[in-house]
RNA sequence: GGGGGUGUAGCUCAAUUGGUUAGAGCGCCAGCCUGUCACGCUGGAGGUUGCGAGUUCGAGUCUCGUCAUCCUCGCCA
């Protein structure tokens, strides 16, 4: 008989009654009726009752071992008696009769419970992640992700894609986050930088001949977190394809994604292919380049028809450049007093100086801005929303960004409050045409995404067209208003990029500089290329329907990037930063906590 | 760095307008109980109300500061 466990708790079924099994697990619950003592026995598998009775020698022991502890039983599966059956466990119909005990492992007290999954503060789960991670709810988050990761390979190589490592240990890029930096002992006042995404060594890897190169990737960028943002680093599904279009692209994850997203979920997932939205369209439709497309409304320009009107707050700001965005909501033109006030009050708490809005009730319009409006522009309005009794729609007048931006977030509001969004559905879409430029907040042209994409239209755009008209092969993949991914077919010609540079005001010995190896590559014959990177995090935060990222990850950090169970960041041995040739320059207010005996 | 929420027993929470000795459930400890499965019943221990000032006859409650944590803006090629 094996040392441990002939059988896991979750296999006893009806046809091993009789035998003698042996089973190992942590104590889930204790259940003592005085004379008879029943455990239920935990592991990964599952559950199984244990019945202790008073004949036993260990009997008076186990009345005082606390749960979570790990013993092993050794004993004889039998049938329970009808009325004892539990339908609610697989092993349900059985119990073993314990014959011996041995603890394996006494368990303190626990600071939370486990069998019982009550909320509980996360600073607490965090410093005892190993016990939170016996949960059931977070056990099977990891099991999940194990089984999406492990899928992902299998249809990624499938696809005849290769894994390929890159390394972790590179050199500091000048674009993007800020990098985690690793100084180094052999080169001193020198660093490595822990890669922000494997973006230059897959690009490296197609002028290489590998075709079809992914990794399950992990990067690194020290920015704040946000709910579906883990500090510190993350993982992706990165992936490139030599000789490639952005269709290309396009089609592979819609394969992997609906394969994936249809088989770890129960939600319906959008018939391939996705979806396909020019980033202008969706700044006007929806304000926002990640739109959730569970919600049905959509933002329209109404800026001509108050440009004249007697609505002097709205012609004020058409006359001086703004917008009118306007959502028409069918039929909620019922709703009460209080709801139309809240939105309100929601439009001022995102930046709006109000929130316009039009009822048609009972063949009338209700609104304490239809006075200012002519029957002319009112039914201009109903044709453009194409609205009719019972509905409403709402107006937004700002400087366009804003205007987006709060007609964005009236759009979710709205969505939300009206029940809109359906919870059982995941909706993709790609975003695409993004521009190549932008301005930045000096006005200066500036790459607007990633500066290795490919302009659509090559160096004839980038010649003669005004920079910010021009478009580039860079996409983003939406699902339910979350970005997973942005990708683009690359600039694989050192020519272009030098030119994309310069119109970005980098000089072509900038270029050489920080981009060393994609420059020298690309003049020995690279292969024109284009990638994605789908972050899998945020994949299964969305499979398993977690709001936030860390109920995903098995040992996350908290918000101030700690990892609490770990205590990193942590202090260093003297010898270790001097054996760095670093000498540590502390902010103020620190050096006094420390000489106030904070540490 | 900015804005917001939270902080009361080991855990989750309550405590009316500032007013008696800060309560409940779970957990813990002790006792009872032979068919439970979130077992049940009885009893008990357990509190610097995050910390520090202030206002007040009186502060868990109000004010200020500070710390922790979460959400968010900035940031995220």
């Amino acid at each position: 008989m094996h040392r441990y466990r002939t059988h896991t708790c979750g296999e006893l079924r009806k046809e091993n009654v009789h035998e003698i099994v042996k089973v190992s697990g942590w104590v889930h619950s204790v259940r003592d009726h005085g004379g008879i003592i029943f455990i239920d026995l935990r592991d990964h598998y599952g559950l199984t009752q244990i019945v202790i009775d008073p004949s036993q020698p260990f009997y008076k022991g186990v009345e005082h071992w606390r749960v979570e502890s790990t013993i092993c039983f050794t004993g004889q599966v039998v049938d329970r008696i009808p009325e004892a059956i539990n339908p609610k466990l697989p092993t349900g119909d059985i119990e073993i009769v314990a014959k011996e005990m041995e603890t394996l492992g006494e368990s303190k007290v626990i600071p939370f419970q486990i069998a019982k999954e009550e909320e509980c503060n996360e600073t607490l789960r965090l410093e005892y992640r190993f016990l939170d991670l016996r949960r059931d709810s977070l056990h099977k988050n990891i099991m999940l992700r194990s089984k999406v990761i492990s899928r992902m390979r299998e249809l990624m190589t499938g696809e005849g894609f290769m894994e390929i490592q890159t390394p972790i240990l590179t050199s500091s890029s000048p674009e993007g986050a800020r990098d985690y930096l690793v100084p180094s002992r052999v080169h001193p006042g020198k660093f490595y930088a822990l890669p922000q995404a494997p973006q230059q060594f897959k690009q490296l890897l197609m002028t290489s001949g590998f075709d079809r190169y992914f990794q399950i990737a992990p990067c690194f960028r020290d920015e704040d977190a946000r709910a579906d943002r883990s500090p510190g680093e993350f993982y992706q599904l990165d992936m490139e394809m030599a000789f490639a279009t952005q269709d290309d692209v396009f089609e592979v994850n819609e394969k992997v994604l609906h394969q994936i997203f249809t088989e770890f979920s129960d939600k319906r997932v959008d018939d391939i292919p996705f979806t396909r939205i020019p980033y202008r369209e969706a700044m006007e439709k929806y304000g926002t380049d990640k739109p959730d497309l569970r919600n049905p409304l959509v933002m329209q320009d109404a800026t001509e028809l108050f440009r004249d009107c007697d609505f002097k707050a709205f012609a004020g700001v058409v006359a001086s450049g703004g917008v009118v965005k306007t959502i028409a909501a069918k039929g909620c033109a019922g709703e009460s007093r209080k709801f139309f006030d809240d939105m309100i009050k929601f439009a001022q708490s995102v930046g709006s100086k109000g929130l316009g809005y039009l009822r048609w009730v009972d063949g009338e319009i209700q609104s304490p801005i239809a006075k200012f409006l002519s029957e002319d522009t009112l039914n201009q309005l109903k044709q453009l929303g194409g609205v009719g009794d019972g509905d409403v729609m709402f107006f937004i007048a700002d400087k366009l960004k804003p205007a987006s931006e709060i007609g964005a977030a009236v759009r979710d509001e709205l969505g939300k409050r009206l029940g809109l969004i359906d919870p059982d559905v995941f909706r993709f879409c790609w975003i695409v045409d993004f521009p190549m430029y932008e301005l930045d907040d000096e006005g200066k042209v500036e790459f607007s995404h990633n500066p290795f994409s490919m302009p659509q239209g090559g160096m004839d755009d980038l010649l003669n067209k005004d920079p910010l008209e021009i478009l580039a092969f860079q996409y983003d993949i939406v699902c339910n208003g979350t970005e997973l991914s942005s990708g683009a077919v690359r600039n694989h010609s050192p020519e272009l990029m030098v030119k994309a540079f310069d119109i970005a005001g980098y000089d072509q010995s900038i270029v050489e500089e920080k981009f060393p190896a994609l420059h020298r590559a690309f003049q020995y014959g690279a292969p024109p290329h284009a990638g994605i990177a789908p972050g899998v995090d945020r994949i299964i935060m969305l499979l398993a329907d977690e709001p936030n990222i860390r109920e995903v990850i098995a040992f996350p950090m908290n918000q101030k990037a700690q990892d609490l169970l770990m205590g990193a960041p942590g202090n260093v041995e003297h010898h270790q930063v001097r054996d760095l040739h670093l000498k540590i320059h502390l902010p103020k207010k620190v050096e006094e906590e420390i000489e106030n005996g904070g540490e």
